[in-house]
RNA sequence: GGGGACGUAGUUCAGUUGGUUAGAACGCUGCCCUGUCACGGCAGAGGCCGCGGGUUCGAGUCCCGUCGUCCCCGCCA
């Protein structure tokens, strides 16, 4: 309640209950800031009015948490303060109730300066006190009501899955729960309930959906966390169309609902597509994209740079950076990542004063305008043999090594210089603030070159496109092939994008049994091993699955960029630090031997 | 597994070429102050310079190791 008084509540009766915010001692004269997660309201307590009150005012301290009862008052015109929702009113006292001292806090919430994260993760329950913070856990209720009010409308039900469920090999690493009444048996948490979903389907729950916690044993970044929530969804008899206008539709009311007003449909692009555009399958539209300018160059230009003219030349274009210095341009290498052979040719005044012909094609082609800046990346000219090219594939390995490795070095650009060039600022219009993207027609299958197999691109129980059937039926005959025609074979999957970052994956998944075990056999699984993997699975596949298909989304991604926060970390309550631990609870722990000889378990040291 | 940044008062930071007693702001404590809202004034307390080792007459500063936080690559069906 402290925020919510106004000019229309003054002469009112008020009790108002919350945490000191801020003293400030004037003699006999005393304002009290309070606050609670609606806002902050100023108390007066003036000795003339009543000692007593006021004595008790003068012992209060930072995050004590008080009543304040007393009346609502129009302030006095020079003294209104224009910069806080009620600072028309303030509350006289007549009384002032302590309901609980505090100590010094580490830091305070109304703390201007950001304390270090460390210390905020460790008082978590301060930091969460902070303004951004309730903020941000506010837009994420607001967001989850508005996806699951839209959801219900449109027939889906909520349905919930185990949490301690079967471990399956595929993927990331599984979190593990050992068994006390079996001991020497694990139950794994859900990397995703990927499998409960499609027996949803199976089971004549036509739309489900959840919104669920999921668990990956994997290292984190700023946008992954080992435990994230997800929006997930699957229906039946769907064309992808049909999914995604679903997800339109909850983005559109999830986005309404933070004070964001977006309008789909969302534009689409193929994965080819992104990658010779982009460099990347999750690209952001906000930042130009790649002109591949080999044919700016003459080959004898080519030859001298010793660049091979047979794979892509690709010119990055970082808006408005200014003249670089020196140093600068020589900080560009350090953030370039090569991969299989990509070269990155920084100095683009360089390559103007050597090759003033090529300068000015690659200028007209790119459209650079003044202040512009131009890296290249291309293929080594001495590069080494091609060990996986499949010539089925529309974008071969060693130019997506080049697509690859100038799609970091653009987003690395784009970062470093956000100052500059403003792109990454809001401009309060939605249509540029967010940049959605539909990626579809994923490649089916990837080679690993370390396993010497092929590897779901997305999971094994995607459709493969209709038209690609066949190539499916001539690659599972040579599986140990890196030139297979697997390599061709595309998958009914999508991505749906939001200014760079992936918010969810989905796809059509396979329905028949004879062509899920064929799908097994193209990942060298034998009929056993799958069986013994996915028996139960495959078993049900044969008892009337219907067609399906289903997404899931981030929901902590999603309010991070509705936010604008940094880092997940901002936008969940209680998350973990790079190496996956609470600093708050102190978790992960050792526990008691008597604890672990309950579940017949024995720790190895490590040597 | 690899690369990078950081670690100095409760907090945010400064600390020169290695040189006497390690500073500032905010916060905190006490006193003063009747219209402040980043209130103001006076006085004061507060330091294992992350930890361990080394070089040196002398280390916050240089070297090695280690711990922690953050970012990136790998990894994340």
């Amino acid at each position: 309640m402290c925020g919510r008084l106004r000019s229309s509540d003054a002469g009112k009766k008020a009790v108002i209950m919350g945490w000191v915010n801020k003293r400030r001692d004037h003699g006999s004269l005393l304002f009290i800031d309070l606050r609670d997660r609606s806002g902050v309201t100023q108390v007066v307590v003036n000795a003339d009015r009543n000692a007593a009150i006021h004595e008790k005012a003068e012992t209060l301290r930072n995050e004590y948490v008080i009543a304040a009862i007393g009346s609502v008052k129009l302030r006095d015109a020079n003294t209104v303060n224009p910069n806080m929702p009620t600072g028309e009113v303030e509350l006289v006292a007549d009384d002032i109730r302590i309901l609980n001292e505090s100590k010094l806090p580490p830091f305070l919430p109304s703390d201007t300066a950001l304390t270090n994260e460390e210390t905020r993760l460790k008082y978590r329950y301060i930091d969460l006190r902070r303004d951004a913070m309730q903020f941000n856990i506010e837009t994420r209720h607001n967001v989850a009501k508005a996806i699951r009010d839209y959801l219900s409308s449109q027939g889906f039900f909520e349905i919930e899955t185990p949490f301690m469920t079967r471990s399956t090999p595929e993927g990331a690493r599984d979190y593990l729960v050992p068994s006390r009444v079996q001991p020497g048996t694990f139950y794994a948490l859900p990397q995703s309930p990927q499998m409960f979903k499609q027996i949803l389907m199976i089971s004549g729950f036509d739309r489900y959906f959840q919104i669920v916690r999921c668990f990956r044993d994997e290292d984190l970044r700023a946008d992954r966390q080992p435990e994230f929530t997800q929006i997930d969804l699957e229906m039946s008899y769907p064309q992808a169309e049909r999914v995604w206008e679903v997800v339109e539709g909850f983005l559109k009311a999830a986005f309404h609902a933070a004070g964001v007003e977006i309008e789909p449909s969302f534009p689409r692009m193929d994965y080819d597509e992104a990658i010779r555009l982009y460099g990347i399958d999750k690209p952001d539209l906000r930042l130009p994209a790649f002109t591949d300018v080999r044919d700016c160059f003459t080959a004898e230009n080519l030859q001298e740079l010793a660049i091979n003219g047979n794979l892509p030349v690709i010119a990055i274009r970082t808006p408005k950076v200014g003249e670089l210095s020196r140093k600068e341009r020589d900080d560009i290498k350090p953030m370039f990542h090569s991969k299989g052979g990509a070269r990155v040719y920084e100095d683009f005044k360089r390559i103007g004063n050597k090759y003033p012909d090529a300068a000015a094609a690659i200028a007209k082609k790119t459209g650079v305008e003044e202040g512009d800046l131009i890296v290249l990346v291309a293929g080594s000219a001495q590069a080494g043999p091609q060990t996986a090219m499949p010539a089925h594939r529309k974008v071969t390995p060693a130019e997506l090594a080049i697509y690859a490795s100038a799609g970091l070095l653009r987003l690395a650009l784009a970062q470093k210089y956000a100052d500059r060039h403003g792109i990454f600022k809001k401009t309060g219009d939605a249509a540029k603030d967010f940049r959605f993207l539909w990626v579809t027609n994923f490649p089916m299958f990837e080679w690993d070159e370390g396993e010497k197999q092929w590897m779901a691109a997305h999971h094994p129980f995607t459709s493969p496109h209709e038209q690609d059937m066949g190539l499916l039926e001539q690659g599972v005959e040579s599986v140990n092939d890196p030139q297979s025609t697997l390599s061709a074979v595309r998958a009914l999957a999508y991505d749906v994008v939001l200014n760079g970052t992936e918010l969810g994956s989905g796809s059509i998944r396979i329905h028949r049994q004879d062509i899920q075990a064929k799908i097994f056999k193209a990942l060298g699984m034998t009929d056993e091993e799958a069986r013994k993997r996915f028996g139960f699975f495959l078993e049900a596949l044969e008892y009337g699955t219907p067609p399906h298909g289903g997404i899931a989304l981030g929901l902590d991604r999603i309010v991070m960029i509705l936010t604008g926060a940094e880092s997940l970390r901002e936008v969940i309550p209680f998350p973990k630090t790079a190496r996956a631990v609470d600093l708050m609870v102190d978790a992960p722990t050792p526990v008691d031997e008597r604890q672990l000889r309950d579940l017949g378990i024995s720790i190895r040291k490590p040597s």
